[in-house]
DNA sequence: GGCATGATTTGATCTGCATCAAGGAAGAGG
DNA sequence: CCTCTTCCTTGATGCAGATCAAATCATGCC
């Protein structure tokens, strides 16, 4: 049995919080903060975890502290896909909504952000602060579902490799409000079959997609779930799309 | 220069409105309404009509009254992909962004009913019916997206095809409060080409798909854009998951 | 250390769909 | 009626990535 970390850090407060500027509650005012902190939980998870069920009731709703979770969906057959990756910042569950469509799995250990799901939604309906942030991260998620529609449809391994690792480095990058450029060092905390599951790609494809760009000097390996990009703007060509990633400036 | 349908409709009430239960403006009261009807504007666009190009400015948000659209990424040497389908009731335009991120492109005759921006986005920061509403929306668009995922990361193309019909007969069911069962019709206002870019094949595949569906009584096409299902649920197993769609009961 | 367990790599072969290449069909405009 | 043009179908061939099969590597446990 896991150790549950859960209470360690049960009473940390929201200013403090390294996610305070770009979770759900990014926009909140003293108050409503007061509000969210009595209403509020930490839970952690270990690689592998399943922190919810498709098909259970959900009775919160929680933010990423840190780590990493994957939305998974599945035809009865066994097929796989990842249909939402969870990182710092970001929300997991539906508002109004009890029983979650997808099951939810931690791909590295992670620590949530939990708040009961009836208050939660009391308060959000009050906080203009509170369910316009929601609005707004659900408009920037659909966004990255409809670039991730183009990336299953219409690109090649190769390029679906690459993508991943921009995404992962600019989601990082954005934490610390840089953007990604020249040499960088992404954390990787995905199995191969996890990164094949997001990518709509074998795992034996993902390895060999992987060490291809390793040998062409692309990208660099340290152990197996950390890569070091020596050139970010040649992994951007290699993800086949020149975009700047929308940034401003 | 095609024949602009925009003035004749120009101030059609939205009491008769036949979308006014599922739209955005779903749970507005009679003054809601009211400002609405101020701000608004109808326009049409013939089959094939780019309504707005990616990058470009966009001075209004929108609801589809009737018709089609799809909303297309592409990668610099062509590729192309759906990355939103625009069905009666669906909403376009992102709240407080004015730059189009997609090309939005009329894929059969369509209608649609137009907010000048600004006020509707003064509306919106007053009212939570219109706000509540538009984020329900966003929510089950996300949904949506998350099935389109599994479709396009880990389906067959002759599953592909069948989802495809079976999304579009639940739509076309959904509207009229329904859903679809036995012997059913449905309008496919889409080319070949259309079809493969939403589900990421080329057209000669979805052609020939399209063919031995037909070919295996699973589907019969009166004409190229109408097609007949004889047995709906038997085109839900060939569509790969037996879920039914979500609704209740 | 020795041994299980799970993750990853690597190789050989197979296959679904893309690609390339012609034709048909059906409507629009002269 | 003829001739574009656009859309669709059908056939032949090739290849990227799946599948099947075995090592290799790491890690934790006894």
């Amino acid at each position: 049995m896991p150790h549950d970390l859960a209470f360690q850090s049960s009473q940390q407060a929201c200013d403090v919080c390294p996610i305070r500027s770009r979770a759900v509650c990014a926009h909140c005012e003293t108050d409503e903060l007061a509000d969210l902190e009595g209403m509020k939980y930490y839970r952690s998870f270990e690689a592998g975890q399943v922190i919810v069920w498709a098909g259970d009731g959900m009775d919160f709703v929680a933010s990423v502290v840190s780590g990493m979770a994957g939305l998974t969906q599945q035809l009865e057959d066994g097929r796989t896909q990842m249909v939402g990756l969870l990182l710092p910042s970001d929300f997991l569950g539906r508002p109004g909504r009890q029983i979650a469509p997808y099951t939810v799995t931690a791909t590295s250990e992670i620590v949530l952000c939990c708040f009961r799901r009836k208050p939660f939604e009391h308060l959000l309906a009050q906080s203009p602060h509170l369910s316009g942030r929601l609005l707004e991260m659900t408009l920037d998620e659909l966004d990255a579902a409809r670039d991730w529609l183009l990336l299953l449809g219409r690109k090649s391994a190769r390029e679906k490799i690459a993508s991943l690792l921009v995404i992962l480095a600019r989601r990082e990058a954005a934490l610390a409000r840089q953007r990604p450029k020249g040499r960088f060092a992404v954390e990787l905390p995905l199995t191969r079959e996890a990164m094949a599951d997001y990518l709509g790609l074998t795992l034996e494809t993902v390895s060999r997609q992987m060490n291809a760009l390793k040998r062409e000097g692309v990208i660099e390996l340290e152990g197996k779930r950390r890569v070091v990009i020596p050139d970010f703007e040649a992994l951007v060509i290699e993800s086949g799309d020149d975009s700047d990633g929308g940034l401003p400036s």
